[in-house]
DNA sequence: TGTACATCAGTGAACGCGCGTTCACTGATGTAC
DNA sequence: TGTACATCAGTGAACGCGCGTTCACTGATGTAC
């Protein structure tokens, strides 16, 4: 890459990690401006349009941003899963280090799921498949692992993925003492959705016998 | 209640419904201002600061109205339970005809849940556990009412209730032909968690003995 | 019931401000020979 | 290697616009006697 496409690049990712840095706590997508963005990046607010259309486009370039980081994360938890480690204690472990790791992603994504771009909404929608389809196909290569059976496991992931992100919020803007009673209670719901599962792959094979 | 009176709790209802219907599908609330509702309400702008200190102030009132518009809700599950009808799907029915007829409240709801006011989402915050406190208890009847156990049911019923709003969005923004799909998806949610709960408090009551 | 005064919901003009976007320009980097 | 030209990331001035908020005012409604 020449020198000028380097130093291109590399205010494009001054300009989307500006951006992130504004979506502080009390921030949503929709209230940035690209003026604000700007300055925050430290370019001049007509600076902006050679790297992006507009903020809808920055928008959608984040959420795809975010969408390698889960990629990631997911690769993460299947190299740190060993046989011996409870399931979801474990992921859970790895989803709440992306949670310290990478806040203003997380409030990101969980934001503009219902923000006021269309675009940016479309594309979260297509991360969050994305990562219950690769949750889903872990879930089944965990079950055939350990010799237990899984029923229509797209929508067993569904389920944890929603219950897993509606806490990740709550753990952000809770004191740090009130995090382990979160961190149980996130893992009683998981548990809770992983022995219906159970329970219905069960019922299944004994059906069938 | 005297006329004056009267009349300027008309206003302050036409301000409210003007801000909801300014909450069509792609806008959030933080990014409608004081003018728009105004105009939208047919009053001038300076009129909206006799019955609303901000923008803040009034997304907290709508807030409070949504609560209402739940508690509500509830209560007709509650009577339009009978005994031979599956608990499940008569409450994601309820629950269908709420986001048929508020889709503004429901989204607005959904939308500053995780906002940019801080006021906005500590009352959601307080209404979605009203909403769930509500919800656990009529768990907790309707167990007894059928010689069932039921373990923790605040961690079911937030589990559930996540499920349910979760899937909102989806059904509101889904053409007509795919409804009964997310239907069908949304009610096999809710019963694996209510096999994980019956599975969990059998497997009690079986320790018991 | 009538009168005189108080209240207060609703108003229109005016303010200063930050916004998104355009434009023509600069000057460093890249390219062709 | 040196030269002449092309590219293009970054800029500063300027524009018109809608915004939130203030202010003094109006006139219908309410109240006291």
């Amino acid at each position: 890459m020449s020198l000028r496409a380097e130093q291109k690049e590399q205010t494009k990712h001054a300009i989307m990690n500006a951006a992130l840095r504004s979506l502080s706590a009390d921030r949503a997508y929709g209230s940035l401006s690209l003026r604000e963005v700007a300055r925050a990046a430290e370019i001049a607010p007509t600076s902006f349009y050679r790297h992006f259309k507009d903020l809808d486009d920055l928008g959608v370039h984040l959420a795809k941003e975010v969408a390698e980081t889960l990629v990631a994360l997911v690769r993460k938890g299947r190299e740190q899963m060993t046989p011996e480690k409870n399931l979801v204690r474990s992921s859970v472990d790895v989803f709440l280090s992306f949670l310290r790791e990478e806040p203003a992603k997380f409030r990101f994504l969980m934001r503009e799921k219902s923000g006021s771009s269309l675009l940016i909404r479309q594309e979260i929608k297509k991360l969050t498949r994305d990562f219950i389809s690769e949750l889903s196909d872990f879930l089944v290569f965990e079950s055939r692992r350990r010799n237990k059976g899984i029923v229509e496991p797209e929508i067993v992931a569904e389920c944890l993925v929603n219950i897993v992100f509606n806490m990740g919020p709550e753990f952000l803007d809770s004191p740090a003492e009130k995090t382990d009673e979160i961190y149980e209670r996130l893992v009683k719901q998981l548990t809770l959705v992983s022995i219906g599962a159970e329970a219905r792959a069960q019922s299944r094979a004994a059906l069938r016998q």
